[in-house]
DNA sequence: ACCTGAACACCGTTCAAGT
DNA sequence: ACCTGAACACCGTTCAAGT
């Protein structure tokens, strides 16, 4: 009981050398891509920043794409909770209110977490193939979205046409503004958070008009 | 009259030392595109398969970035042209139809042109404020748009409000699925071009229905 | 079990020098 | 005017060797 030396060491968390490196990776890699974008992220910087070798990374990821895809997954976590959120939140309001908030919270994600977007749809994972969880995480919403339109159909308030056409039509909108804003792309990246949030109100207000029945 | 050598002598254009390097460039770089994807677009590369130094291509371009851009240009020209002869090829359809047929043609050119539309408006441009005239070749398709609304509602096909949110609801949604479509995101991605163009049809009209009078 | 250092084969970019 | 070769400062990845 005296000399039990494995666990009692962790006492200083700043000093990674053993431990928790991988969250510290992840956690490195998106500081830098947030701070410095999308460019300048590469396998050796995170490791000098996090203060150890650049071939220590390879004792917990396979490449630099799978330390990517964990960061792309974060950013679907996020991204995921905050829609549930939103349907939480909107509980209360009508299947076509509740439809108009979720694609509200989705552009406002987008706004909000640019580089984040960029890494989870762009093509910084070169081989998804391999990772089919993130396609699932992309689903997550697509969910919600098709949960509303059904208690919309129960209670009237969404025409009884195909769920998943509409859902789909839903989420292109709404994922194609998202990455025109976060690519920076047309116009509509140079709205502020405000102007952006009213002009897609307009804009989901036209498909949802088309969704009643 | 008899000693004019100094245009008389391209006589063998499959060789490039003197001339034509900076199209022949240009060219390669989306073969490689093409062929390879994106991941092994490398201007030594590009260079390498060419026949030329690596140091060539910066007497025509000033870094990779530059020729990235060539690339997207050419590109967008390409989607340009696809949209221009579908609007004069659907002249005689009234506003919702020429909507509908845009925003189909678009989405083929994505399904059609993945690695093009990756480059276009995905993040392999670094600094795209430096690039003005790609944001006005973006908005070719969007002036198409706008005018097909406005004689749409000249006709009383579509109703009399903005024009601009309306065209943007159907550019973003046509953008969104095309994303989706070329980064290989969501099942729909694995649609074959029949499929995609029968689902795409039913979701762009959900956005008619809600445009119409 | 986890990390380091050297090594390899690549990059993008620059610049003196060649024709 | 256009191109080359060497050079520089970076990459990603591997692997023997260290603790």
């Amino acid at each position: 009981m005296a000399s039990d030396s494995s666990k009692a060491e962790k006492k200083h968390p700043e000093r990674y050398h053993h431990g928790n490196l991988k969250p510290a990776l992840i956690r490195m890699g998106l500081e830098i891509l947030v701070s410095e974008g999308t460019e300048s992220l590469s396998l050796r910087e995170v490791a000098r920043r996090v203060g150890v070798s650049h071939a220590a990374p390879y004792r917990h990821f396979a490449d630099k794409n799978a330390l990517i895809v964990s960061i792309a997954e974060e950013g679907f976590t996020l991204l995921n909770q905050e829609l549930e959120e939103t349907s939480r939140r909107t509980g209360g309001l009508k299947a076509p209110e509740r439809f108009r908030e979720l694609g509200l919270a989705y552009i406002s994600f987008a706004k909000r977490y640019k580089q984040y977007m960029k890494v989870m749809f762009g093509s910084f994972i070169a081989d998804y193939k391999v990772f089919p969880d993130l396609e699932k995480k992309v689903l997550g919403g697509m969910v919600l979205l098709e949960q509303t339109l059904q208690a919309g159909q129960a209670e009237g308030s969404i025409a009884a046409r195909d769920q998943r056409v509409m859902a789909f039509s839903c989420w292109s909108m709404v994922h194609g503004v998202s990455m025109l804003v976060a690519e920076s792309r047309s116009e509509i990246a140079r709205m502020d958070e405000v102007q952006l949030r009213d002009f897609s109100g307009l804009m989901i207000d036209n498909l949802i008009a088309g969704l009643r029945p």
